[in-house]
DNA sequence: AATAAAGTTGACGCCGTGTCACTTTTGACC
DNA sequence: GGTCAAAAGTGACACGGCGTCAACTTTATT
């Protein structure tokens, strides 16, 4: 009693409970999602792998889409510190460009270290293009850092908006084939990714489209 | 009579209205899935759009699924053709890689023209990465392509892989991006992607992976 | 201890799915 | 042109997943 209001808002057995839960949810649909597959796993499916029952999914999701998009808000969300990181500690454009990408290919591999382990059956949540707010934030950071540094350069004008598109569309189907290979070699992925963005931008600058 | 068997595969009226069913479902499919979005769109949506009942869909196709992935695959296998063209009258790497790009932006241009000029709604069919054996099969040439053209050239080992991929990549993210603008500007985006390549893979000659 | 508020539960009605017995259409043969 | 078998079309139906909701349990408040 003491104590009225000292309270945070993890404090309570409520919150506490409601967090688990939402954390249960998220957890089986991941697991099932990698081993049934999207389209094939109902929400039942989900729950079903809980201790919960069918109706308090809808507390928590709308819809399996709805924990879909949760997942993967959530996977670009637990990358944009990687992304913080490589920019603070990169000096210079070549070490951010190198760095973005051995973060993005590390953080690849291991989400998808389970799928992989299991022999990549059902390809765990690649393949599947989702357009979060979060993934459209990821861009948006990335664009405006590849401006930021191309204007300390000096150089010309550039489409950075394609820039960047172009600089995750390598990122996203390399990232893909370095998956499929054995074993998985992050290193050649960002050397190589690496190389072709950085020689190929001396070819776009001043190319405003 | 006279002729008993001068027919071609496409003669009967029997061929002829099973492929008339068939290319029925297919539009109705097409429209449908652009006008209300994959997801929502239900198989009885597709069929009340012809004059089939239920029950004839699954004469065709197992699910809406495969429906879907029959556009995909028919959409790659118009593309082919002018892959091919570019081969046959491109001079050399330089202008087979711009033609390659210039083919596929203006392919889907083309493609999304119908939903462009509603103001692009739901984005017709872009957004969906899809994987048919004739996409493969794209990649795989296009892969071919580079590997013939760079050992003409002589020069060191590449990754192809790597580098189709990327090339790939390329082409998805910036034609995205391409759609949205106003007005789509083809010709822009072949500089740009073009350019991008051909200075990138002078980095990435001799790094293999 | 009493009561309000929040959260959980699973049975239920709804709707899309895919099948199947039945009807209609096609083409071969005479 | 009439007969027949095979092929294709049809829509009613059984099944299963979906989302809801009234009843119930748990937590917080006084």
């Amino acid at each position: 009693m003491a104590d009225s209001n000292l309270s945070t808002q993890t404090d309570g057995k409520r919150e506490r409970l409601k967090n688990a839960n939402r954390q249960a949810i998220l957890e089986a649909a991941r697991a099932v999602f990698a081993r049934t597959g999207y389209e094939a796993t109902t929400v039942r499916d989900i729950i079903r792998e809980t201790k919960l029952a069918s109706g308090t999914f809808y507390n928590y999701f709308k819809s399996k889409e709805e924990v879909f998009h949760a997942i993967a808000s959530s996977s670009a969300a637990r990358f944009r510190p990687h992304l913080r990181n490589v920019r603070e500690e990169s000096d210079g454009f070549e070490a951010f460009i190198r760095g973005a990408y051995r973060a993005y290919f590390q953080f690849l591999s291991d989400e998808n270290s389970e799928a992989i382990s299991m022999g990549a059956p059902h390809m765990a949540l690649i393949g599947v293009r989702v357009d979060t707010p979060e993934m459209q934030a990821i861009f948006d950071e990335i664009r405006t850092d590849i401006e930021d540094m191309l204007a300390l350069g000096g150089t010309e004008k550039v489409d950075t908006e394609y820039l960047a598109a172009a600089a995750m569309g390598i990122a996203r189907d390399i990232g893909d084939h370095m998956l499929q290979r054995r074993p998985v070699d992050v290193d050649g992925a960002t050397r190589f990714a690496t190389a072709l963005l950085l020689s190929g931008i001396s070819g776009v600058v001043g190319t405003i489209s």
